[in-house]
Order: structure tokens, then sequence, then C-alpha cells
DNA sequence: TCTATCGTTGACATCCATGTCAAGGTCCAG
DNA sequence: CTGGACCTTGACATGGATGTCAACGATAGA
């Protein structure tokens, strides 16, 4: 499929599809003409990258995440460096706290709103 | 306290401290000086609101949330207005997204790391 | 009293995710 | 073969969170 019609599936646009491929995080083919030609599987990986970044991950670290969750469990250890290993600790520790900040935080919004519903 | 103490309380910066007074999320006294004073409480609430700020949230919805979540349970109803009410909502749901999708990935490279430890 | 340390404000710089626009190429439908 | 819809690259703009710097005031210790 074209860029447009990804865009579109993942209710994005052309221009952060272009942006996301110069990070590294997608790599689509080129058709002859010079367009992008991205396959199926770009669209769950496109969404999962702007979960990603709506949840506050930059890119830079996204890029290092993705290889890890590829559905086949077609692991590289070849460039599992020991750095990017305790990296990706780190991160999931990060993620940790930051769904514990969330949780936390919308449980006392949603106890919030139940109590000024109450009274409604 | 003076800005500088409450910096390094909470691992941010002055220049931090500021920036948030400016965006109406905390409102220091002044002492006779000039110098901005900070209540022992506010060491939490700047807490909360790195920790909203890391997890994605912009400044602008966290001063919404922040009056819901004063321990001291004095609703201010008078300012709840509805919109500000669906504001909440949405935000809600929003944060349950991110949740959702911190969860999944941060389980998934967890897997990946065991998976790559149990190797070693 | 001098100096270091901290505070003040204001301006400018930076990074990142995004928008927007220009100039041009591709392709299909009429 | 022409017009419109889509693609290309590249440049410039923007908004939000943060750094940095300048110029100045306050305070405390040698």
């Amino acid at each position: 499929m074209r860029i447009g019609e990804l865009a579109r599936l993942t209710e994005s646009t052309p221009r952060l599809l272009r942006y996301y491929e110069q990070q590294g995080l997608i790599t689509p083919r080129r058709e002859a003409n010079g367009y992008r030609a991205y396959d199926e599987y770009l669209v769950d990986r496109v969404l999962q990258i702007r979960g990603l970044l709506d949840a506050g991950l930059p890119t830079r670290i996204i890029k290092q995440i993705l290889p890890c969750l590829d559905a086949p469990r077609t692991i590289h250890f070849t460039d599992a460096t020991p750095e990017m290993l305790s990296t990706l600790e780190c991160e999931t520790d990060r993620m940790t706290r930051r769904i514990q900040c969330l949780t936390r935080n919308r449980d006392a919004i949603r106890e919030y709103l139940d109590v000024v519903k109450s009274l409604a």
C-alpha cells in the first residue's frame, strides 16, 4: 500500500510516516516510480509507534524497543549489545513508573468524577 | 523553602519550577525580598507534575487534573464546568489507553530480556 | 567590606514531534 | 493531452518542555 492509505489506516499523516522512516522506525520498500510501498504488517507497527509516542516515549527509545516486539520471535542476538540490554532494563523501569503514575492519577480523577456525578 | 532546595528535592531545576509556576501549576508565596517561598506540600505536587509530564501529559491538562487530586477532599464544584468534566472523562480514557500500551510493550520487552538472559 | 552563592526577570537557544508549503514527478479518467 | 489526485524531496514554521545566559538584587561568611 502507499503512504496515503497507510496514513488513513493509522490516523496519521504522510508527513509523519516519512518522519518515522527518517528516524529509522520503519523502512518501506520503493515502487519502480519511487513511491514508498508499505507492507500490511506496518499498519500495526505504526499504530504501536503512535501509541508509544503518545505514551511519552521518544523515537530514539522506540527505535530500540521495536526490534524486541516483532511477533515472529526472530530475536537478533547479534545486535543485542550489553549497553542496549541495560538501556532496555532502564526503560522498562521507567515504563513501570509511568504506568504507576498514570494509574494512580487516573484512578484519582475517576474517583473525583464519580463523586461529582453522584451529586448531580 | 526556596527554589533551589525544592529543585534539589524534586530532581528538577529552578528554571523548571518557574516554568511550572508560569503555566499555573504551582503558586508559591513570596518572601519580603521577592524570593519564592514553597510550602512542604509542594514537594509532592512537583513530583506529581513531573511524573505526569514524563508520562506524556501536557501542562495544560495537568493543570486541570491537579485540583481533583488534592488530598483534603475540598472539591471545588463551583469551577467544575460541564466541559471540564467531559475533558476529564476523555483524559482518563486516554490515560487508560496509554497504560495499556505501556503495559503491553513493557511486558513484551521484559519477555524479550528474559529470553536473552536465559541464554546467557 | 568583599566575594560567593543564591535569588530575580527576561531573552534567546534547543530538541522533538508535527504542520505547511513549494516545485516537481506519476498516473488515471475524461 | 489535460486536470486532478497522489507521490517525491526539501525547507521553513510552530508549540511545548527545557537549557543557558545576561544583568541585576539579596544574603551570609571570611
